[in-house]
DNA sequence: TTACCTGCAAATAGTTTGCAACCCT
DNA sequence: AGGGTTGCAAACTATTTGCAGGTAA
């Protein structure tokens, strides 16, 4: 996603184009991992040292809001973001707190076939979300 | 579970006896539908007007360090607990922002099985959670 | 008796808000 | 021109910490 590209997506979103804007789109698209909001700033202030925390936390929410970008759910406090928007699962490395996107189209269709046929009595159900935690194989236990 | 069993956990954990953990191990296990810290000083403030709220957050960590319950994933800030430790999956409410617990041993089968066959390189599996996010059916979509 | 536990108040972290100045369109 | 947007500082919320006194084993 090119700065153009940034740039359609704000205006078709009734959004104005400001260079804070672009610049945390931008930074969510490229910080691909799940960026928190403090990878977030520390990234764009390389570029534009002045922006305000509360702009980015404004901003943020505006995309999320406008489904321009995600929110993502972590295993604790801190809040992530995520601009890949496509239905995808994650993996929670227990082991060194990192979480990947997960993509399997063979799983999505099993689990869309499976709720097909067993619903849930009172729900409609509107997304399903896979989180699957583990540790990378061959690394020695880690003490803490 | 009454208070002789919590009383043995709390031994079995190695963790001294207090009026206080009695109380919040009650209440977490009492108010089922994982609560807040929020509802569990509010349930023990009952008997217990003067338990202090940092006890309580003292307390609920000891309890997880121990497993004696866990903390849920939420879909923000807030952190809930959850006296329910067999593995299972969870329904979002998102418009009533409730959580409840869904146990299918048939759909747990399935990902075990579908796990067992294809593995993901790299990644020794620990668990996986699945988050339904659904509506109420036949209730009239609520605007903001 | 002694190590662990509790409760208070202060500290911290992450996030939100109010408002004047600013700048896209 | 005008309303949406920004940035600052102060406010807020959830949670953590330090420490003195209390209590279970």
């Amino acid at each position: 996603m090119n700065i153009d590209e940034i740039r359609d997506k704000l205006i078709y979103s009734g959004l104005k184009v400001t260079p804070q804007r672009i610049a945390i789109l931008e930074a969510v698209v490229y910080l691909k991992n799940h960026p928190t909001v403090d990878q977030i700033i520390n990234y764009i202030r390389k570029n534009q040292p002045n922006i305000s925390i509360a702009t980015v936390y404004k901003v943020l929410d505006a995309l999320v809001r406008n489904s321009l970008i995600k929110r993502v759910n972590t295993e604790q406090d801190i809040t992530r973001y995520d601009a890949v928007l496509e239905p995808h699962h994650h993996i929670y490395y227990s082991d060194s707190k990192t979480i990947e996107d997960y993509v399997d189209n063979e799983l999505s269709e099993l689990l869309r076939t499976y709720f097909e046929k067993k619903e849930i009595p009172g729900l409609t159900i509107e997304d399903i979300k896979l989180q699957i935690i583990g540790k990378c194989k061959n690394r020695p236990e880690v003490n803490e």
